[in-house]
DNA sequence: CGTACGATCTGCT
DNA sequence: GCAGATCGTACGA
C-alpha cells in the first residue's frame, strides 16, 4: 500500500522517523523499478535543531523545500559528492525532515549492485546514506519531487516490528550541534529483525 | 569576491 | 585508524 499525503503530515517528526523503519522505499529512474526497506533512520526536527540544516529559521535556496509541505524529498550534496535523500515532514513552513540512512535491498538488486559498483551483496553494501541514494539512482535532481508521484515513492509492506527490535542512539555526524547532538534521534533495526516480521515468507 | 567546511565513503597503512 | 576526494553552500569582507 502506498503511504499517502496525510501520512507525511504527521506533527512528530521523531516517532514519523521510527514508524518508517520497516517502509519500502521505491524509485523508478532511469527505467529501472529499484527498492528497500528501511533499516535506519534520523529525524531533524526544525528551527529548534541545532543539528537540522533549518536551525533558528534558516531558510534558503538549498533548504528551501524543508519549509514546503510534508510528503517530498529534500536531496542535498555532502561534501561534495555524497547525495543525501531525506523525507520532508509536517505541514509547510515548520521545516520537519528524516534522513534514511540504511535500507536493505528488495527489488532489482542487480540494478543497485551496478548503481554501488559492487559485485556481491554483503551486509554494509546500502548502509549509509549516501549509499541508499546511490543504490536507488537519486540525486539532487530529484530535490523537491513529490513522495506521491511515480518516481519516488514509500510503500507499508505490513511489517509490524516491536517495540524492542527498534532501537536508538545519537545521530551520526553532528558534533556541531552541541548538545542537541546527544538527543536519541536515530533509529534503526537489523536484517533478522526484519526477515522475523516480514508477512511473505519467500523473503 | 574569498574561503572554510560539511547529516560521507573509500582505500590504504 | 586516517587522509583524500570534491564542490555547492554559507557567510564574512
Amino acid at each position: 500500500m502506498k503511504l499517502q499525503a496525510s501520512y507525511y503530515l504527521n506533527d512528530n517528526v521523531v516517532s514519523l522517523a521510527q514508524n518508517l523503519i520497516g517502509k519500502l522505499l521505491l524509485t523508478r529512474i532511469d527505467g529501472h523499478l529499484t527498492s528497500g526497506l528501511i533499516t535506519e533512520t534520523e529525524a531533524y526536527a526544525g528551527v529548534a535543531d541545532r543539528a537540522s540544516h533549518a536551525f533558528g529559521g534558516k531558510r534558503t535556496a538549498r533548504n528551501e523545500v524543508m519549509y514546503h509541505c510534508g510528503g517530498k524529498a529534500y536531496v542535498y550534496l555532502c561534501y561534495g559528492l555524497h547525495h543525501l535523500f531525506n523525507i520532508v515532514t509536517n505541514e509547510e513552513d515548520i521545516p520537519h525532515a528524516v534522513l534514511i540512512r540504511s535500507i536493505l535491498p528488495y527489488d532489482g538488486l542487480q540494478i543497485q549492485l551496478e548503481r554501488r559498483k559492487c559485485k556481491i551483496w554483503l551486509y554494509p553494501v546500502m548502509q549509509g546514506p549516501g549509499k541508499v541514494s546511490q543504490a536507488l539512482g537519486i540525486t539532487v535532481q530529484e530535490n523537491g519531487q513529490s513522495l506521491l508521484g511515480r518516481r519516488i515513492w514509500l510503500e507499508d509492506m505490513g511489517i509490524l516490528l516491536p517495540k524492542n527490535a527498534i532501537y536508538s542512539s545519537a545521530r551520526i555526524g553532528v558534533d556541531y550541534a552541541g548538545d542537541d547532538a546527544l538527543l536519541p534521534y536515530r533509529f534503526y533495526t537489523t536484517e533478522a529483525n526484519l526477515k522475523a516480521c516480514f508477512p511473505i515468507k519467500s523473503f
